[in-house]
Formats: structure tokens, sequence, C-alpha cells
DNA sequence: TATCAGCGCTAATACGCATTAGCAGCGAGG
DNA sequence: CCTCGCTGCTAATGCGTATTAGCGCTGATA
């Protein structure tokens, strides 16, 4: 049996007594040709429209011209993920706040059957008016070819260039990471190390230049560039360097090493602060609040939707955009102790 | 700057020395068809295809075939809740991960700008070639105009007959509720007592059922028909029937009079137990783990993805379908004792 | 030699919509 | 009486593709 038949404009153009091409004109016509429709035809023809509940068809739509009001979402991960720490639905959840404001649904491009790609066989990008681009990391040949094209995009999350600006709206991590690293040596401490990766993502790049540039060239007493090191080996390095407060751009790293910590009975932060650039998703369990700052996702997400629909609708120029992270509190750092300053 | 001006098949075929539809079979032609084009010209064609990296416009391609490859969801409430529990995340996860294996995108109706309704202003619902309809709580109204009206759509979660057989998917929540109460009777609970509504939501309705079928004449002492009372009033009435094994629709109740019967001093399961019918979402969080069972969430949205495929592509009829919840074990059902046989 | 069956390809059409040109009717102005 | 312009609509076209019907040709068969 054959899949139900779409409602097309000559149906209603049948129920209402009329021709398509007057369904049409009461649906999108031009004030001036709408004028020369009276009322009371408009009517009937809306009378149809509601009654059947008809919508024109997005693809036919695109074909002749136009806009859809449909903004496509590309993640380059499930983003729906089912196992424990959702990356997206914050932003995910800014995105469609915004997108309702707007007036525009949303296409989520699901990958369709294969690997992750935004050009594939099916450039189905193409149907929305747009795309929010979302993921941990991003296909830097595709965000090349996005940015050559001519196809309105917005990145959530700062993009280097590639091949030309970027559009994007990101998090200020640099200074937010700055002021963090302020905040330690207001409290006292003069010996610090760095646990992250110093290569990468741009948010991991943003992180150590905002950290490194700020830190005093015999402030910053150990390094380790990796992440995910056995706690108790890292510990060694660090309180063998004599360092009072550890920055980490992992949260994970920071919570097995604050345990190994206090497994050794260092108190945290009494004998040794640590904080964490960057709040992550499910910081907030119960126990440690590590000090950190806070990652705007949401408003990211709004700012990146409403950047999109200045794109799409009056063709605005590339626009980047970072958002300022404020502080978090927490209590993990605190003024430095004596007993730290060397291994014991 | 213009945008560059697509490439067509017309194109290819003028570089190939050809006719566009040449080009098209060259493309995608049936064994037979493409059978009927030697080898010299396909090659012709995909020379020039290679050299100028056509690619044929997705959108024109489904405008032919009449099918968007698109999925649209409908949810009552905004899908992605900043707040707290996220009732959706598990059941879009489910239909992300079916709609990318049929080779479908997924369409979020965000009820643009307004109240979310299916019919409204915007009936943008037709946009998609089908839809899954989530929520809480419908409005039975819309579901009977769906059942009425020939567009493809599934629910997620049982609903009762709206003018028609509505097809869905959702958890068969009466059977676990039975076999809960068959497990308590079988550890020796003789006196049982349910608190949550009577009426409303399917899903609602189902517990009770469940609950009330299986259960004997004399062995319910006491019944709340109603939620959010204060904890230790529930507490006092349940207790003074001598209950000894609690059945709760909701899993915020089941926590209030848990930590309440603690402050009396009565220990869970020890001398009184507890079940929740249903895990909710967080549920899994440090402290109890309420005996109840497990919503197969996820599954429910793949089923209801894959009958909306099967519903959208060929027409199939009308399906209705339940999936078992397995039992959660969790540590607050026990043997009753005899010490809250009478209130204290 | 007339016929006919492939072969290799193309013209034509449909998909659903937006848009433009323009037709029929009518009252007003000349 | 003949335009003219306005009103209220419709026919026709094009978007880029898939698909079908069918054309002209060649070589084999009757």
């Amino acid at each position: 049996m054959a899949p139900t038949k779409r409602l097309t404009q000559k149906d209603i153009a049948q129920l209402a007594g009329v021709s398509q091409a007057t369904v049409s004109l009461v649906l999108n016509g031009t004030p001036d040709s709408r004028n020369r429709i009276p009322a009371e035809t408009r009517e009937r023809v809306e009378k149809a429209i509601r009654d059947t509940g008809y919508v024109a068809d997005p693809v036919a739509r695109r074909m002749v011209k136009g806009l859809n009001r449909i903004l496509g979402v590309f993640t380059y991960e499930p983003a729906f993920p089912s196992g424990q720490a959702d990356f997206f639905t914050p932003f995910l959840f800014g995105i469609e706040e915004a997108a309702q404001d707007k007036g525009y649904d949303l296409l989520l491009l699901t990958g369709a059957g294969k690997e992750r790609k935004i050009f594939g066989e099916n450039a189905r990008l193409r149907l929305a008016d747009g795309c929010l681009i979302l993921g941990r990391k991003f296909d830097n040949t595709e965000l090349a070819r996005l940015v050559a094209g001519d196809f309105p995009f917005v990145a959530v999350g700062r993009r280097d260039d590639a091949g030309g600006p970027v559009p994007y709206v990101g998090g200020d991590y640099a200074p937010a990471t700055a002021a963090l690293v302020e905040r330690a040596r207001s409290l006292g401490h003069s010996r610090l190390a760095y646990v992250g990766l110093n290569e990468g993502a741009e948010s991991t790049l943003d992180r150590w230049y905002g950290f490194s540039r700020s830190v005093g060239e015999d402030e910053l007493v150990a390094s380790i560039f990796d992440v995910g090191r056995p706690a108790g080996e890292t510990l060694d390095i660090l309180t063998a360097a004599g360092a009072t407060c550890l920055f980490f751009t992992e949260l994970a790293d920071a919570v097995r090493v604050e345990q190994a910590a206090r497994e050794r009975g260092l108190s945290v932060p009494g004998d040794l602060s640590i904080v964490v650039l960057g709040n992550h998703i499910r910081a907030d369990e119960p126990g440690r609040r590590f000090t950190s700052f806070a990652i705007p996702r949401e408003a990211m997400a709004r700012a990146a939707t409403e950047m999109l629909v200045r794109r799409v609708e009056h063709d605005a120029p590339v626009e980047q955009l970072l958002l300022p992270c404020e502080p978090l509190e927490g209590d993990t750092l605190g003024a430095p102790s004596s007993k730290t300053k060397k291994t014991p």
C-alpha cells in the first residue's frame, strides 16, 4: 500500500473552490498581491487550511526558494547520550528556547545510519535555513567547506579560522582562567601547577593560554600536559615540586587527585588547593564543590541561535562572540599552609 | 558576495555531452536501465562528476521521491528542561538512535513561540513525514483529531481510544505492579497500602488497576488517592491502618515518607517496606534504592520510532505495543516485622 | 526486402510550491 | 462608444531531480 498521500495546495484549492495559485497567494503573498484577494475569498481558503491542518511541504518550498523556518542542528556525537554526563542537553535547551522564541523548528541531523558527517551522500542539512554545529571535536575539513560555502551556520564553541573566519559563540575561558589564577595568587599561592592538555581543541588551548599568560615565570612549578594519569603519580610529581595550588582542565582528574590527597592525609583546601577550569556537567553532585568557573552553556546556545537567525534572515556578517564565564566559589581553594611547601 | 550557482545535472550533462536523464541514470539507475548505458558513456559522465565534485541536490531528490525522511517529534512540554529531572532525555535518545538507523532526521516541533498545540496557528507538524508524540499529559481533543486524520503518528506511552485506536508504544505497568504485589505477598506482607492517584493519565490508571486487581479484599488496609500530601500525615494514616508495605506511584512521596519513617525510628525495610511503582529519572541518587520496576524508556522510544517508520513507509496498520517492565530489586522491600502491626 | 528486436540514448513529465504574466469583467472617464 | 484601469482571480512556468515512454538506429531474422 502506498504511503499516505500528503496534503497539497491543490487539495486546499479544491476545498476552497479556488486555484492553487490563490492558495499560495493567501499563504505568502506580498502586501500588494495579497490586497487583491478579497477578505471573503481569503477566509474561505484559510478555513480550508485550518480544517485540514495543511502546511506547505518544506522540500518543495525550499526548492523554489526561501526559508522554511527550520534550523538544522548538527552534532558530531549523538545528541542524547544514554550514559552519565550529557554534554549536549544544556545546549539543546538553550537552542530550543531561542528557536521557539524566534518561531523556528529544529531539525536534528542524526547522521543517518552512518558516521556523522555534514557532507555525506546527502547534504540533508540544506533542508534547513541554516545550521548550528555542536560537538567536542569538529572535522576541520568539513568546517572549511562550510566556511567556503554559502550555507549559513554558527558553531557553538570557539573555532579557529578554517580558510576564513568561523562564526561562533563560545565561552571566554582564557580570562576566566586568568581570574582564577589571580584569585589563587591573592590568597597567597605562589607555587602553582597545571594538569591538562596544552594542545588540541580550542577550548583546551584557551585554558592553557589563559593560565600560562597570567602565571609568572617562577610561579609555575610543575605541569603535566596529559589527562587521565594515575592520581597517585600525579600527586607525587606535584607535591614533590612543592605546588600549593593545582589547576585541572579535567574534572575527573581533579576528583581522583583530591581523593588521593585525602587518603594521604592532606586536607583540601587546607593543605592543598584545587581549581578546575570550567564547570562540568553533574559537577553538582553531593560532596566536593570544586572552585571553578561557570560555562554559560544555555546562554551560549541561545546567543548562537539568535546569531544564526540573524544570518539567515538578514544575511548578517560573520560574528564571533565569547561569553564571560563567572567564577564559582566552591570549597577547594583556600590560603596555602606551610605544611605543603615541602614533600613530607 | 553572490552565492556560487549550484552545479546541476544539466551542467554535468553538457560536460559529458549527454542528456540530463542520462546523468541521472548513471547516478541511480536500476540494474536493468543501467545496463543499457555502455561503459564508455558511463565513464564520461562519471569523470565529469568527479571533476566537478557534483552532488545531487538533496532537496530536489526528496521532492521527486515524495518522502522527506523527516520524523516530527512533538512534546507537550519543552523537551530540554533546565531544571532537575529531565523526563524526555531517555526517550529522545531512543528516538535519535532509531531514526539514525532508519535514515531519518528529526524535526523538533517547538510550538513556535506560543503555547504547545499540535493544531494551532501553525500546524507545522505536517512538515514531517510522520510524528511521534510525547508528554506527561496529552490534549485529548487533539489526539482525537490526529486519530481521525490520516497523518501518521505514534504516541510514546499508552493512550486510550480517542474516537479510534491510538497507535502507541507504552510500558506494561499493570503486570509489573502486580508482580511487585506478589513479591511483597510472598515475603509475608498481608497488609498493604496504596498512595497515588486512581484516576487521570493512562499510566496512572494502569498502576492502580494492576495493584487493585492483584490485591485481595482484605489485604488492602489503606489507600490515599492523592499525591504530595504531607509525609507525616500520610504515615499516620498508613501505620494506624497497620500497613506493612506501602506502594507509591510518586517517587517524591516515597522519599518523604521514608524519611519521616526513619525520623520516627522505623527502619525501612525492617519495620516498614516501601515500593515505588516505576523507576523515575535520577532515582539513581546516592542513598536509598527503592524497590520498583524499570520503565524501558529507550526501548519504548526506539520501538515507537520503528513503528512510525512502518506507518510512514508502508502505511502499516495501527499497532499497540506494551513493553515489559523488569522488577528492580532495590533495598526497601523486606519481610514484615511484628513491630509495625500496630501503631506504637 | 520487410520486419523486428534490442541498443543507446533523450524528450517529456511529475513532484509541490512560488511567482509572473495576463485574462475576463466592470465601472469610470473621455 | 471606446478606451483605461482596476479587481479578482488563473494559467503557466521553473526549481533539480527521477522516471517512463519512446525515438532512431543497427543487425538479425523471415
